[in-house]
RNA sequence: GGAGAGAUGGCCGAGUCCGGUUGAAGGCGCUCGACUCGAAAUCGAGUAGACCGUGAUGAGCGGUCUCGUGGGUUCGAAUCCCACUCUCUCCGCCA
């Protein structure tokens, strides 16, 4: 969420940030609620203060032993009008509160101004795209042939859109997100295993909520939702904390499932491990102080590119522009990895810096060290380091030879308790 | 699920029965200062946040609100009443 105070002394701006994400939201009837707000405070601020004052005299009065009917008489009147004033008052916060609640972030001034993912900009590759001199098959094809994927039976125990992964399959997807998980602890971060539901204020906390509702899954009945992502449960670790200056940097890396409705993608990937509404992925957080967000931005990306590096899959690194920007975030990295199946690269992992969006939505604060000077909203950043289905999709893909096995990266040899292929059986 | 106890400032902890200089005693921690070659110990001072107004979107000053959350009673609520949430103890169930 912006700063109240920020958006009513910069409207321009922030209209101007909005139309950038292709969002023609003028800002007028915000402005006039809030100058409202502002009076009415300051008229029920003059009757508290009155209030007070006369209700300590009567105090006296009374432990005095004098009559006080007349003033009390009086301040019935205006504790009367006070309640009335609160009550308008609450409703108009409330108006500017939902308001502000569906407001995204300002993009940064280094993200290029862009209508959609066409318009991204590719900022590095790594790898060769892999050649084949055979035909490559898909991955749910080789998932199916070699009995590592099972997604009939999975739309029989669930329904469309999930998949069961066996033997060395599931084996593979064990390896995969510990070895991302150990190659993040080593790099510096703390691991947590988060909840993988969370109550609807955590989800507002990390901007899901109130606007994308219709993107998850929700248990009936109940305050939990199925976590989209370990960035939600993880961010909220400090929700309404005040941390340390010296506690930052703070590092987490936490694998999780995520959960994903996939409302608005009816017919999109419906075949394979792409777009799946349970998935792994490890999910990389951090809370920084303001000063040096744009450069962990950096090396939070250098992190889940090591992933990909390290597993040998061409990737490349696309910044994307304001309109394909996600709502809470000013700057975001996406990492595209070669996927040989449709030809293109495919989204695998997503770098993002909120600076103090989600940090205002969730408070979470820090105390500059001394002891001394006003509290600051930290920065709050994560990525994926990185999603394992589409990891493990990306490795069957283009890690197949002609017999139809698969060749396992060296680096998970010893997580896979030293198979190094998964060979076909009916080569 | 049943029974009971509790939730107060960065932390611990009084106050709640009997509503009125209690934004809240005391302690710890932290910051600054004194002492010291330096440190410890000791002594002194300071130490919540949000919002509104003023001011330069600073300092300061004035004000309002906040003692788990929300509502109620009252001229006035940490203190009384109601609902909810969470924590702890015991019993039951359970991976």
């Amino acid at each position: 969420m912006l700063d109240l105070k920020f958006v009513r002394s910069n409207p321009l701006i922030v209209e101007e940030a909005l139309k950038k994400r292709g969002i023609e939201m003028g800002l007028e009837e915000f402005l006039h609620l809030e100058e409202k707000r502002r009076h009415l405070l300051y008229q029920v601020e003059k009757l508290k203060k009155q209030r007070n004052e006369v209700s300590e005299k009567i105090g006296l009065q009374k432990t005095a032993g004098q009559d006080a009917s007349d003033m009390i008489e009086e301040m019935r009147e205006v504790s009367r009008e006070i309640k009335e004033m609160d009550e308008e008052i609450k409703k108009v916060e409330q108006k500017l509160k939902d308001t502000l609640l569906h407001i995204p972030n300002i993009p940064h001034q280094t993200v290029p101004v862009g209508k959609g993912e066409e318009e991204n900009i590719e900022v590095r590759r790594w790898g060769e795209i892999t050649n084949f001199d055979f035909n490559p098959l898909s991955h749910w094809e080789l998932g199916e042939m070699l009995d590592i994927l099972d997604f009939e039976r999975a739309g029989k125990v669930s329904g469309a859109r999930f998949s069961f992964s066996k033997g060395l399959g599931a084996r593979l997807e064990r390896a995969l997100y510990n070895f991302m998980l150990d190659l993040h602890i080593e790099a510096g971060y703390r691991e947590v295993f988060p909840p993988f539901l969370v109550n609807k204020q955590s989800m507002t906390g990390t901007g899901q909520l109130p606007k994308f509702a219709e993107d998850m899954f929700k248990i009936e009945g109940e305050d939990y939702y199925l976590i989209p992502t370990a960035e939600v449960p993880v961010t909220n670790l400090y929700r309404d904390e005040i941390l340390d200056e010296g506690e930052l940097p703070i590092y987490h890396v936490a694998y999780s499932a995520c959960f994903r409705a996939e409302a608005g993608a009816a017919g999109r990937d419906t075949r394979g491990l792409i777009r799946q509404h349970q998935f792994n992925k490890v999910e990389l957080v951090k809370f920084v102080k303001p000063a040096v967000s744009y450069q962990e931005l950096e090396g939070l990306v250098l992190n889940a590119e090591k992933v990909l590096q390290l597993l040998k899959l061409p990737y490349r690194v696309v910044l994307l522009c304001s309109g394909d920007l996600g709502f809470s975030a000013a700057k975001c990295y996406d990492l595209e990895v070669w996927m040989p199946s449709s030809g293109s690269f495919r989204e695998i992992s997503s770098c993002s810096n909120f600076e103090d969006y989600q940090a205002r939505r969730a408070n979470i604060r820090y105390r500059p060290a001394g002891g001394k000077g006003k509290l600051r909203y930290v920065h709050t950043l994560n990525g994926s380091g990185v999603a394992v289905g589409r990891t493990m999709a990306a490795i069957l893909e283009n890690n197949q030879q002609k017999d139809g096995s698969v060749y396992i990266p060296e680096v998970l040899h010893r997580y896979m308790g030293g198979v190094e292929t998964i060979e076909n059986p009916f080569s």
